[in-house]
DNA sequence: TTCCTTTTACGAAATCATTCGTATATACTT
DNA sequence: AAGTATATACGAATGATTTCGTAAAAGGAA
């Protein structure tokens, strides 16, 4: 098992991390591109802050061609998850239900994924004895 | 309509936003001997920071008695709703129902609010038709 | 080759959040 | 009253994050 250090993106990084999650590795360029369709942010300011998230091992980077591609080096679902704990316990004293009920209630969830919510409260009561 | 001001409590000021939300209106050395409890953290600090709340708007004080009382000026639910919409498009990329499974997954939720959640999910696919 | 564009490298400024030392005021204790 | 404890006021240091100017390197176009 690897050393598996707990780190904490920061906001921004967290906005170049969803572009890379959801893109794929990527050039400084692209993600520049995706981050300006959202925000007014420098080329260079894109660049440094992948440098920086590179060196903390939080991105790989292949140097191999003259435009570096970035690699996301953490797991989009574990980083979730451990995001989510710590939101949880700020935001809502550890009361995942409290959340799950405002997460529902104030968001436009389609019928497929509050069936699919519902499986899964099916699985989790029938477990708990 | 008062104008709401959309203020973003930083991960400090949430802390003691959460005494005041629990306990209700406190004294400083109140706040400061809850945040102890947590972690290490000098009086005076708790106290900058409750009167930069205080400035910001985010607590009301009653300076009638030599130990002020401060009051949280942010009520709980509607900034939870708005820190929640944040991460939730910071974190999930938006996807509220991936945001209520991994929160259902990882942790232990009773059965009762396990019901309660089962309820809002029937509630809600009834409304949306 | 020369010029123009794009890229990375580097360093420092600007901003924001957090922390705390010191001073002063107010109340309590003896 | 004198001494001690506890409170607020103030200002500044520290630290982390974000921003960006400028320069150097690399590549492509004329």
């Amino acid at each position: 098992m690897t050393l598996e250090k707990t780190l904490k993106p920061t906001e921004s990084e967290l906005e170049i991390l969803q572009v890379l999650w959801q893109h794929g590795p990527s050039t400084v360029r692209f993600v520049h591109e995706e981050l300006s369709k959202n925000k007014e942010v420098g080329y260079t300011t894109t660049l440094k802050l992948m440098q920086i998230m590179a060196d903390k091992q939080m991105l790989d980077v292949d140097k191999s061609s003259r435009s570096h591609i970035y690699y996301a080096a953490l797991e989009e679902e574990k980083t979730q998850q451990q995001l989510l704990g710590r939101f949880l316990d700020a935001a809502f004293r550890g009361s995942a239900s409290k959340l799950v009920m405002q997460a529902l209630g104030n968001s436009n969830t389609s019928k497929a994924e509050l069936d699919e919510i519902r499986n899964l409260l099916d699985k989790l009561e029938g477990g708990s004895k």
